[in-house]
DNA sequence: CACACCATTGCAATCGATTGCAATGCAGAT
DNA sequence: ATCTGCATTGCAATCGATTGCAATGGTGTG
């Protein structure tokens, strides 16, 4: 491949000429400029990034790692951090964890080797992180900004949508829908102060009514929830609603409802959180709670690019927190008649 | 950050000697190998991969370049692709081109500064591809695999499921079912032989039904697809079957049919193509065909990396077709009787 | 005419690794 | 004691850029 040495000889300059020359520098002649410009472009000569890259101390790419691709919700996020980045002048390398706090630790070193200038690192439920892996990171000294929240995630440049919120919005419309017994299918709880699991049982006895126990299901997997609705199917009274984790977990539990020839919402009320595309197409459409996944991703870009050019003086990390909001579509509706 | 410079003063040693201890070469003793590797374990010295690959003159980084994440097609390819290249041991460099040629252009010279060892070209369904465009690709000089055929594209290797197969079974499958009415959504035709339209109405006509002309809708987005299926709902006689050109058109005109009181399949059979997700998800579960998605993606990197490696002598390119096969759900059924 | 100054250009160091070849030193053979 | 040979180690070149500083030459001014 044509390299600076090799335009030089053609141009009869020094490289460091046709460097400067490339480089758009008033350091060199017009004319001498223009002749080294027409005899790159014949030559079709391209930069050697990783030697510019080697002298120059950055790369100009952002390392990405996220748990997943098969969950709609990240692809979705990743379109938009993927078109943010990009639009920054950043390349974008991206690494899937597989929720496997192992390979994030392999991609974590991989992408320091590389010498990204940054690393977004999306870290899904697995809620394996802990403060004193987030110690072990922090002194990598490249900037991270992290999308979610976990213990320990203070200490670092975070972004999170406000799911606590949108938990407490969705207990309020369930409750003004007259809904009492309500049941929870929910994943650990593991984020804290965005907790939405935890945030709901808070809202919904905040409206006085108090969710039994026995109706709060734990699940890891999706499959799960299969078992978890048969289970709920058994109960007495059965519960008039339904909220699900996320939408995915949502999408298991309304099929797994009619499978049993429960009507939704007529019987039982289910809402989920994300607001997936597909939440508008199943039937009932879900109501769920949406994430401006698209502010997210900006903010992320952008906070990690304002650190990157080290705009932000700030050596405190600052966590930025985006509104969710309630989307009601088909699958919620008024609490049946029961006699309990 | 940390040298090897740095090691080699802090042992002893010249830098030369370093990097071979930490290569693990056995032209260094065991017991200086051993101490220079304490003594970097506890510096946490990392080697810098940028100054690395400039000698080594390869980067051990794949450049994917696919059109979108939001059709969930493709964030299931890229999920194995991305398997398959940390399983092999490279980085992955993502662009998203968004269905833009300049764009594609762009994520292409941009690979190829950064030295990437090889590309992935998904090409997707924009058909902007044309001979001269690969020309100006293949003197690029870095191996490159095609995800998709498109005109020009046996000048490259490529991997393309068996569009056209799966096609002739959908074909195959409307024909037993008794249909002689059929409409087809689709896409402008830019697949040669392994076009999905051409070998459907092909097979068909082999069935001995002729497709009228007026139910060849060819549209360019999936919200065309509404329009398509408000015209053909006027059309008399009206047809019984709507082959759709792939799932995402699929779920909207079913969707948009159940809107206008139509019974799927009862009135009307709908079969898409590509099996996503969401397929089963919705109701009624849409017939539809699978594509063998991580077998495409091994073929994929497989390819790439034998090309990379040097492994496959051939300089003739070579195309990996993968069979695809029918999966029978609920949206298609028998013609039903017609008072013509 | 001499000198200062400015516009161009080239020289050479540098980024942080890898590796062929030369140098060193010690053990064993003669 | 001298020499050969092997095991280690270091020197220095190289990968392909960028850039501070020196060198060059031409022009304008006193």
């Amino acid at each position: 491949m044509m390299k600076l040495e090799d335009i030089a000889k053609l141009a009869g300059v020094s490289h460091s000429t046709v460097s400067r020359a490339l480089a758009g520098s008033t350091l060199v002649n017009r004319a001498t400029r223009e002749r080294i410009e027409a005899i790159a472009n014949d030559h079709g000569y391209q930069v050697n990034q990783v030697a510019r890259n080697l002298k120059l101390q950055h790369t100009n790419t952002i390392g990405l790692i996220a748990p997943e691709l098969s969950n709609p919700y990240y692809p979705k996020l990743i379109q938009c951090i993927a078109d943010y980045v990009s639009a920054a002048g950043y390349s974008l390398q991206l690494h899937l964890s597989g929720k496997n706090q192992e390979n994030e630790d392999k991609s974590l070193v991989n992408l320091r080797n590389n010498r990204v200038d940054g690393i977004l690192l999306v870290t899904g439920e697995h809620g394996l992180m802990a403060a004193e892996y987030a110690a072990g990171l922090h002194k990598s000294g490249i900037p991270i900004v992290l999308m979610g929240w976990f213990p320990g995630a203070d200490a670092f440049d975070f972004v999170t949508g406000d799911d606590a919120d949108g938990a407490r919005q969705i207990a309020r419309h369930l409750l003004d829908l007259g809904h009492k017994n309500i049941a929870v299918i929910g994943k650990p709880v593991h984020r804290g102060p965005f907790d939405r699991t935890t945030a709901f049982i808070n809202e919904i006895a905040q409206g006085g009514v108090v969710i039994d126990a026995a109706n709060l299901y734990e699940i890891t997997s999706e499959q799960d929830a299969i078992l978890a609705v048969k289970q709920l199917l058994q109960t007495e009274p059965r519960p008039t609603a339904i909220f699900a984790y996320q939408d995915s977990i949502a999408l298991v539990v309304c099929k797994e409802l009619q499978a049993a020839g429960i009507r939704v919402p007529d019987d039982i009320s289910v809402i989920g959180f994300d607001d997936l595309d597909m939440a508008s197409y199943v039937s009932p459409a879900l109501t769920t709670v949406g994430c401006h996944i698209d502010a997210m991703a900006k903010a992320l870009v952008q906070r990690l690019t304002e650190r990157i050019t080290g705009e932000t003086a700030a050596a405190e990390p600052v966590g930025v927190v985006v509104p969710t909001r309630l989307i009601t579509r088909q699958s919620s509706g008024p609490a049946h008649d029961i006699s309990s």
